[in-house]
DNA sequence: CGGGACTTTGATGTAACTCAAAAATTGTGG
DNA sequence: CCACAATTTTTGAGTTACATCAAAGTCCCG
């Protein structure tokens, strides 16, 4: 079958961060006007610069949100997991989507319309104010982000995405990295080049900081990497 | 007398774009709860790492966010101007202070307790889906600020922050860009060299692309300077 | 008029990019 | 399940944009 271990009954508003203090009855609302669906890696949500319909919630898997530059590179502004969620801000903005969205980890996720969205950010507190609470979340990411590109090394930035990473996806069973991501996408996210990301990798092994087989990373000594990060929290 | 052209009677609400479509009674509470201040240039209103206990509107006048990074560096977010509100993020995400505040030119400012802030968004869904408008667009900005230093080079980012603050300060009378700003703060903002910036900026003006007269700066050819920046929209 | 803070200029070093080509891995259709 | 294509990864060499350091010049402001 095509989803190993996804079922559309892993969808419950109450594993997304951002709705667990909703009353019951915000919730019920909420439940009648979203939909389930699976997506496979691949798959394209949305695009930068269409219309978008509604926001997203992920119940599993993981979705890569990316603008794209200038000569078609792409830049990774987040990967969105369980239990957050997405598109919601161009919605509010009355803007067209200013990422493009896709799956990178087969997913099941909440569709919500944006009428919906609206109509509840304008009439119901708690709801508006749990999505303001995602928002100033990410805006303080964002603002974290735009200090390490503008005053860290490359190899600061890729010593503190692997730390980053492992926070948020954590590890599995054999203590590598959940996440895999191409050379591409590690340097996509930090902002250099594809071979900067292959050369810094084989210095921190190397170093014996990490272990690599192909996209599977194993940390190794995280004190020494987020000591080279710079990264202090 | 200390503060030409300013009094505390400038400091309507209503002038405050987020909170322009509030109802009168909305506005009436929130009238009750804040007051009024003149501040002059180079007061701190908070630092990064405080405990925040109120935000800030801006009347008048204009305030520099920004993050101290690794060596002292500042890393500028924004400059704050009329109309705008800042300091609510920390509020609502329940932290400190994630930038430190500089009036840069003299202000007057309306400060609201976090309170106020927390019992407003908590119960008036108005009120909460302002801040979440603001929070929204704030995000989009951060996220092409990311773009921007991830992928752009040092003369694109500068010609584009010139198009930019010709753009959100506007010119006075002989053309020039009215906010004014050392180049050390230029290059703070786009992650760069003060050297950097003084060999740029001298380089547009060989090209008669801006005009300089110490930290005033006229805009010649705006549209070379947007082919230059890159910047599309 | 003097001193601190900015600005400018030049010289030098280097982190990181680009290009190119080979090696390895992954995916796919027969 | 294999063979072939496509993609990704790796390595090397050459280049460059930009940072750093140092020193001189300029602008204020009391």
């Amino acid at each position: 079958m095509k989803f190993k271990n996804l079922s559309l009954a892993d969808c419950s508003i109450k594993d997304i961060d951002a709705f667990k203090k909703l009353s019951s009855n915000d919730l019920t609302v909420f439940e009648q006007n979203r939909t389930c669906s699976l997506q496979s890696k691949g798959m394209i949500l949305y695009r930068e610069g269409n219309r978008i319909n509604g926001f997203y919630c992920v119940h599993k898997g993981i979705v890569k949100l990316f603008k794209t530059g200038v000569n078609g590179k792409e830049q990774i502004l987040k990967f969105v997991k369980k239990g957050e969620i997405f598109g919601y801000r161009s919605i509010i903005a009355r803007e067209v989507a200013c990422t493009t969205a896709k799956i990178v980890k087969d997913a099941v996720l909440s569709y919500i319309p944006a009428t919906t969205l609206l109509e509840l950010t304008k009439t119901n507190a708690a709801f508006s104010n749990a999505v303001l609470h995602v928002a100033c979340l990410e805006l303080e990411e964002a603002n974290k982000a735009i200090m390490n590109l503008a005053q860290k090394t490359v190899k600061e930035r890729l010593a503190e995405v692997l730390i980053l990473l492992k926070k948020d996806f954590e590890v599995d069973n054999t203590d590598h990295l959940q996440i895999t991501l191409t050379r591409e996408e590690l340097a996509n996210m930090i902002g250099t080049a594809t071979e900067s990301v292959i050369r810094l990798l084989a210095e921190f092994k190397a170093k014996e900081l990490i272990e690599v087989e192909g996209r599977k990373i194993r940390i190794l000594k995280e004190d020494a990497l987020i000591k080279m990060s710079k990264l202090y929290e």
